[in-house]
Formats: C-alpha cells, structure tokens, sequence
DNA sequence: CTGAAAGCGCTAACAA
DNA sequence: TTGTTAGCGCTTTCAG
C-alpha cells in the first residue's frame, strides 16, 4: 500500500497525493476531494521512514532524565496534548542519566531523523545542546541561561524557592534550613533549577533579614539525599523549626530520617518540598510543595518547537513560567 | 555525510560499508578494520530512515498506557538494559490510555518502520493485537491468554494473589476483603492481569476454607477507586479485618478512607498492594505488597521480541514470571 | 493546476 | 571477497 497506489485509485499523479498528505500548494478542491477519499478507502498510510529520507519524518522526539520522576509526566502531557490533532506523533526516549546516555539517546534521535528535540532537564555542556540544536530544532526544558541557538522553558525556580521561604517565615519560622543538589560543573551552577532554588533560598532569607540563619546542606535530589541531610541538620546545636527540600524525593528521605528521630511533622518541624508531585498530594504525607505547572511548561516547549520548526532563522525565545505554592498540612506555626 | 563519503574515503564500495555496518557476511577482517577507520575517522552515522526503506531502522518501540504508573519503569529498564550493546534504539509511545490512543501509538511505531514492539498491558482487543503483529514482530507484556502470532510475558497474578491471602491467613485473618478493577469486556475478562488476582484470591480463600468469607468490591484500580472501595467495605455490618487492594495505588486510597475513618494500620485493619511499587517502599507508608520482577519481565519481552525478530516463523512464547510476597509493616496479626 | 522524473541514503540482488 | 546496479516510498524541482 504506498502513494502509487493512492494515484492509481484515485486516478492521479503520485505528486497530487503527496500535495494533498501535506496540504501543500497547488491543489484544486476537487482534486484534493478525490484523493481524500482514496486514501480513506485504500485505508492508506504514508511511510514515515520513506518521507523522513526527503523531507520531515514527523516526529517529534523528546528526551528526559527519569521516566521514574513523578514530576516529568506532566510536561510530556502538555507536549502530547499540543500535538494532538497534528500530524506530528511524540516518541520519549528511556531513561538518560548522565552525558554518555543523553549523547547515545539525542544522537538516535537525529539519526531517526526526528523534526524536533525536546530536551527535558539535560544535563549535558551546553556547547553539546547547541551543536544538537544545529541539526535539528530543539527546546531546552529545565535550563535557565539563554542560547542564541535554541529556545528554552523554565519554571522561575528563584521565585518558588522564596515562595517556600515566605510561606514558612510567614508562620513565624527562623531557623529554616535548605537541603540542596551538590552541584560542581560550572555550566550547570549557573543553569540547573537546583542551584537556582538554593540562591533563591539564600536572597529570600537575607530579603526576610534571616541572612545569619541561612543553613545549606548539599547532598543529592534523591531520597537517599534527603536522609543524609536531614540527618545532618539533626545533629545540629540548634536543631532547625522548619526545612526545605529541594524536591519532594528530598523531602521523603528527610521524611525518614524524621521518623527515625521520633520527630513529627509539622508538630516538631515543619517540612516541605518542590515539584508538587503526586506523592506530596498523598493523604498520608500531605507535603507542601511548590508547583511547577508541568503542563504549561510541556506546552510551551512543544509550541516553541512548531514556530521554530516553521522557521528555522527566528531569534531564539525564553519562556519563563511562575510557580505557584501548594500548602499542605506539613507546614505549621513555628512551637513557640 | 553519507555511505558515499566513507566509501569514498576508504577507497572501497557503498556495499562494503553497508556491510560492515550491518556485520554482513562477506568483508574481510582487513576490509572491516579499514571501514571502521574511515567510519570513525568522519563520525559517521548511519541515517536510520534510509536504512528502513530496504531494511531494518533498529528501532524498538514500547508501548505502555501510562508512564505515571511507577511499576512501568522497571519494566521499561528491563528492556532498555537488554537491548543497551545491540544497535537497537528503543523509543517510548507517550501516555496511550484506551483503545484510540493505543492504535494511534501503535500505527505511528509501525509507519515509522519500527523492527518490533513491545506492548505494555494493552487494552485493544485480541484481534487488533494479532492484526499488529502480523505487521511486526510483537511481545504482549502483562496480558494472559496464548496468541499464535505473538509472545507473550506475564507475571503469576494468580500465585500472586495466593501469596497474599496465604500471608493473611497465616497471621489469623478470616475476613479478608479484596478490591478489584472492574472489567466487563470479555476479553480483557479472561485476559487482564486485574480479573486474575481477583481469580486468585477466591482460589486461595476457597484453599483456606474461607470460601464464605470471599468478599470482593468491584470499583477500578485507582486511588479513587480504592476510597471508594474502602467505604463500602467500612459500611458492611461485618468489617473485614484486611484488605486486599489489587494494587498499590488502590491501597493508597484506602489508606485515606481508614484515615478518615479514624482506623489505624495495621492495628485496626491489615492492607496490602500488589506491583511493590515506591509507594509502598516508603517507610511512612510501608505497605505490604506483591513484587512482580518487572526488570525481568522486560528483559525476557526484550530477548523474545530480538529472537522472533530473527526468526518470525518460530513458535510463540508464553513466558510466566513468578511474583514474591514483600512483607511490611501494614499487615499484622488479626486482633483477637 | 497537474504530472513526469530525478533523487534522498541505504540495502540486496547479482556479477565479476 | 568485492563492486555494480536497481530500487525502497516519498518529496521536489521543473515542464506542461
């Protein structure tokens, strides 16, 4: 079943059915009319790997680190939902953790010959996202740092981060300590969402006049992560009223690690974390959390990937979204 | 950059490159040795698209119905790491909840020539799963009932139920209630892993001698679905003294209900899951469960799906995993 | 507006 | 063992 049957049936050229496939110019109605109707009753399908080798395969290919990160599913929604009703189909690659998995997953990706990247949270060099941005249009999700070469989407993680501090000031908390993603690469300081949480931590302590309470400890965004710092933070002098995990995985460790202590939250500390995923709206953990607006995040990308798909030349574009705090019963008036 | 190029460059035929690509039989060591130079030498990538209009563009596609379903990614991992030293991509089908959404996934794989696919407890009825794999070699994850045209990959849901309520007898337990996900297509009755734990639970309370005591609540394994459930069972003039949720999720939502309820577990009333998934891992929540391999399954689909993608004459495959019973702290001794 | 014909990069028959 | 050649199904000039 190829285009040649299609032409046969309906009794026209094979350049006819490709114009009418891809709505280009220079079809009649009735023309267009008839060849519709062809593909319909042939129950004819282009070959997308035929199409790729002269012009889009269209797909769409997007790249994320953790399949397991309750938090990415949401922005994959929001990219699908954009395409729904496109011609184009979305395909994830598996799980790329560190550079080497990235390199092998993007690389296959081009070799697919996909129209579009997107890449979600990468944490390859950026001179790696700008040689893929080269090839293929590509939106960076998750990196804050601007390129001339490829568009980008982030969530204002400075604003979430003081979000959380306000919230927890605001319930009369001083001594609220931080647990951070250990963070070593020059590039990616400057442009993960964790560094950027820390500092946005730092200034809205110093904006409260809290600058002398400030108390950072730097382990990993992993609940393993979260057990260690909380276990630090534990063994302090003066023990902390009130702490924020950089993740909602972070905050389960430090959940753990509280336990342990026969400590309560929010009764003994207060507790929050960042993502708002679906295990912070859990019953049980009711964790406060910072919402990232997954969706929007994932649709912006996949409407930035479009334009830009449409025109290769136009200058590159920054989308930053606003979070928003969800407040749950892990946080509570500082005791005393 | 095409086989031309390296042709060109290690002064010998397309149909050489070609096949060293592909380990083809008929090039000498010497041959090979000086391709894989000039290969190397030009960072020389094969254009998969192009290789799929005569051949293979090895690429695998998964299909799974919802990435946010935490058991999923061991699966998924389990594919990716066998197939990881092959020349094989493997590429995701984003979110395809029901059966429009999972022919649509499935038809964009095959129209982009995939080598084979890997379908991840689909829903679309017998007849269409036959229809794909006639297409291209296909492994069904996660369904049972035996096909001519593809292999399938189960885990023991009816052992695996056994092993709960075999669990629960054991620590005195007579009213062990069960909530089950609703099915009513005859197909997916007999073929859902769902309808066989629930087949399994009234096997094993029947083995126990506690026929009479059966007492299933048909909601859907979600976490509404598992409040819902909950509250009926509360309401009962009996309550059960354990619940056995059809899957993690589901006990989540139960854990709402008896919260709201004021129960506590398991000193009140014992609950289980099943899939073992991260929810249950976490110590705040420590739910007793049933672990399904689901690495090894998707290392068996993977090592199916590559042999039949050798030899698609072969007979079919039904591989049946057996699952293990993870014992936490929210089932405990009947009271009294 | 329509169609004929020339490839896209690769593989697979077939010849040498 | 090697190379020549004819396509795979589609898009894209370029004539009509």
């Amino acid at each position: 079943m190829t285009i040649v049957d299609v032409a046969r049936h309906a009794q026209v050229s094979t350049t006819a059915v490709s114009k009418v496939l891809r709505n280009a110019y220079g079809a009649s109605p009735a023309m267009r009319e008839k060849v519709q109707r062809s593909i319909a009753e042939l129950g004819y399908r282009p070959y997308a790997a035929a199409r790729g080798l002269r012009g889009q395969t269209y797909t769409i290919g997007i790249m994320l680190p953790d399949i397991r990160n309750p938090f990415f599913p949401d922005i994959v929604d929001g990219v699908t939902d954009w395409f729904t009703d496109t011609d184009y189909q979305v395909l994830l690659g598996p799980g790329c953790n560190g550079e080497e998995a990235e390199a092998r997953v993007t690389e296959a990706m081009i070799d697919r010959g996909m129209d579009g990247l997107i890449l979600i949270a990468p944490v390859s060099p950026r001179s790696h996202l700008e040689h893929l941005a080269n090839l293929v249009p590509t939106v960076v999700v998750g990196r804050h740092g601007h390129s001339p070469r490829y568009d980008t989407v982030v969530d204002d993680d400075l604003t979430g981060a003081s979000l959380i501090v306000d919230h927890l000031v605001d319930l009369g908390h001083r001594r609220i300590a931080h647990i951070e993603h250990l963070e070593t690469d020059p590039t990616r300081l400057a442009e993960m969402p964790n560094t950027l949480r820390t500092e946005g931590y730092r200034r809205a302590m110093s904006a409260r006049g809290l600058a002398d309470e400030t108390d950072v400890v730097s382990t990993s965004y992993t609940q393993e992560g979260g057990y260690l710092g909380a276990q630090q933070l534990l063994a302090r002098e003066q023990r902390p009223t009130a702490i924020f995990a950089g993740a909602d995985f972070v905050a389960m460790g430090v959940l753990e690690a509280l336990a342990e202590a026969k400590l309560s939250v929010p009764e003994d500390i207060s507790l929050t974390g960042y993502d708002n995923t679906s295990f912070a709206a859990l019953r049980s953990i009711s964790l406060t959390s910072v919402d990232q607006a997954g969706h929007a995040i994932g649709g912006n990308a996949a409407r930035l990937l479009l334009d830009r798909i449409t025109d290769r030349g136009r200058p590159t574009v920054q989308v930053k979204l606003s979070p928003t705090l969800i407040v749950r019963n892990s946080t509570a008036p500082a005791s005393k």
